[in-house]
DNA sequence: CGCCGAGTTGAACTGAATCAAGAAACGTGG
DNA sequence: CCACGTTTCTTGATTCAGTTCAACTCGGCG
């Protein structure tokens, strides 16, 4: 059995009717995305918030060089979109890509706002849900002011263990930041760390 | 006269209702601060969102070795708060500092919720401010992960030319995560780069 | 005048990138 | 279950962007 359909997740968040929950449910689209599929492309205006029922995604950007940014994993109960392109109607500059065969819900973000005004727990949730992305990004933004390519290393393992079984190694790199290359050193540097110890 | 007064922003960002914006207004304490104060220090748990009507603020923290890093500066027109300690009432790691006398709107959380369940319109706006704290969080990471210093000091002269007259470079470099002798560095480059063409 | 803080410059250093090669792990088909 | 090719990870040598520390310049201001 799975605890992280979106029913368990909305009711262990906020107080809300069961009842609300089921129509809630009964609108949304529910979707299996294969491994290696996107869900988002640069140029497309974002339409979704895509909640993670079962699986593994990615959100990043390709830059003039052609490198990959990872900006955001999203595994089981968590959220992705491109909240700039959704809200302001804009081309992405990014992808969202499935890292595992996927059970997803969309939230078409209209369909939310209409709720958020006619349902006072449904704003809650969908408060909530910003703040939290606030929170993370802006966390994310003063480790990467202030801290080295070890300690966001650290930290990442700290935050995510679980994913950490999950994705390939250049991709926790391209999530802080570095190389593969660099990624590798930093974990021998730790092993012998740890051995000395 | 003065175009960065909150009733100004707030008609000209939604539409509302003039009698609305004035019990708001009324509701909502104006102060002053003089260069170098602070409405928030590391440890408290921040209480309002601050628009700044008049003047000029920063947004920092300081890491364990006891650099700056500054995360947002707040100049007319715009709004700051540790979003994070204010919403999930967590003590904030973060200063916000006036770097100049500065005319300061105090927006309380509480009554901001409150207000978004009434008004719709206020419900919308509110949401705004939200997303475009999100739009920037998120360009700033993916610049940091993805742009030199150079490019990243381009960029900020570009979106914010006001501020380079009035903030020291020292500052702009901690803003770009860098110290101020690279910056100082990069701009000699670029200057000799112009001169070239 | 003389100080003071902000900015610049230089030289040495360092963390991380790059490029290239090799080793290990992994899945697929025989 | 093994052999093979492919992708992932590691390692080494070199380069590079940005840091550090120290000295110097400059403009403003008492």
């Amino acid at each position: 059995m799975n605890t992280f359909t979106l029913s368990t997740f909305l009711t262990s968040h906020i107080e809300i009717e069961a009842d609300f929950v089921e129509t809630l449910m009964a609108q949304c689209k529910s979707l299996k995305v294969d491994k290696g599929s996107y869900l988002l492309k640069p140029g497309e205006i974002c339409q979704h918030s895509f909640y993670v029922e079962q699986g593994l995604l990615r959100y990043y950007s390709i830059d003039e060089k052609g490198k990959e940014h990872i900006l955001q994993f999203a595994s089981e109960g968590w959220f992705v979109s491109d909240r700039e392109s959704v809200y302001f109607h804009q081309p992405s500059h990014y992808f969202i890509q499935a890292l595992e065969n996927s059970r997803i819900i969309l939230f078409n973000e209209d369909f939310i706002t209409g709720l958020a005004q006619e349902n006072k727990s449904f704003l809650e949730f969908n408060n909530k849900l910003l703040h939290n992305h606030i929170r993370h990004l802006q966390n994310r933004i003063n480790q990467l002011l202030s801290a080295s390519a070890e300690d966001r290393y650290l930290h990442f393992i700290k935050i995510y263990p679980d994913l950490l079984l999950r994705i390939p190694q250049s991709m926790v790199a391209s999530y802080l930041g570095i190389t593969p290359e660099s990624l590798s050193r930093v974990r021998k540097d730790l092993a012998t760390k740890n051995f000395k110890k």
